[in-house]
DNA sequence: CGGAACCTTCCTCTACCGTGGAAGGCCACA
DNA sequence: TGTGGCCTTCCACGGTAGAGGAAGGTTCCG
């Protein structure tokens, strides 16, 4: 299978293909005369696999440790639940974040659409901020 | 007064007073003979403005407009409540991005939790995900 | 006079995930 | 033989908000 195939076997770009090869998650791959990639069927569940952690909202990186714990011969689903659950933890404290920034916003928009603009002096810019 | 002073009073660097020179948001400073800048003291009171407005999420693009419009005569307030809206919506999206990425993640998690790690066989990496 | 602490400009680097393009090689089809 | 469509490598760029450091000038204090 040449790289287009496969990018556009997995739905993403050779561009990217290349990318991950040069990031570890793709071992290097076996070269036809014409020095071409000629990628084995199975990499395409590598492919795939790598889609749906992207859409965990797993790194790249992260992505690489999981993929080298299972080219290691090991299985790699308790690094994945623990991976799994780092990202709740991430998650649930940018939400929580947001969730307070936009707290903070919602009260600045109050006041600034309540707010009577001539009593916004120069020297302070912005009474609203 | 000079840029550690104007730094150290506004609760930044240096490097940031510099480098909002740089972007705009601080107009060119009067320099002394020896070259050094030379801050007058209403400049503290943009470098607050500054100050908040990043606290309130406005990134460096946007204070820089709100300031232009202040630098042009012209009362920002109107401005700034069209922009602290924009940036309600802009977080009230991204915050459901996140709530809908944290459900499929806890999703995947439970999944991982519960499951055999000898069923994810090695085609397809790991089941879990 | 010497050293610390300040200032100047300029260049590079950070994280993330590729995308865009240039220059060149290879292959099939008409 | 040409032309279009693949493929190769390598380099640059994007956005964000500065940080880090080099090389050199200045000022303050003892």
């Amino acid at each position: 299978m040449r790289i287009g195939e496969a990018a556009a076997a997995a739905g993403m770009t050779t561009k990217a293909l290349r990318f991950y090869e040069q990031q570890g998650l793709l071992p290097p791959v076996h070269r036809g005369p014409n020095g071409y990639r000629d990628y084995p069927p199975e990499t395409l569940a590598r492919l795939q696999f790598i889609r749906r952690s992207k859409a965990a909202g797993l790194s790249l990186a992260e992505i690489r440790n999981i993929l080298q714990i299972r080219d290691a011969g090991q299985a790699p689903c308790a690094h994945v639940a623990a991976q799994l659950a780092q990202q709740l933890t991430d998650l649930d404290q940018h939400i929580a974040e947001l969730t307070a920034l936009r707290t903070s916003v919602a009260e600045h928009y109050q006041a600034a659409s309540q707010g009577d603009p001539a009593q916004c002096d120069a020297e302070q810019i912005c009474s609203y901020l």
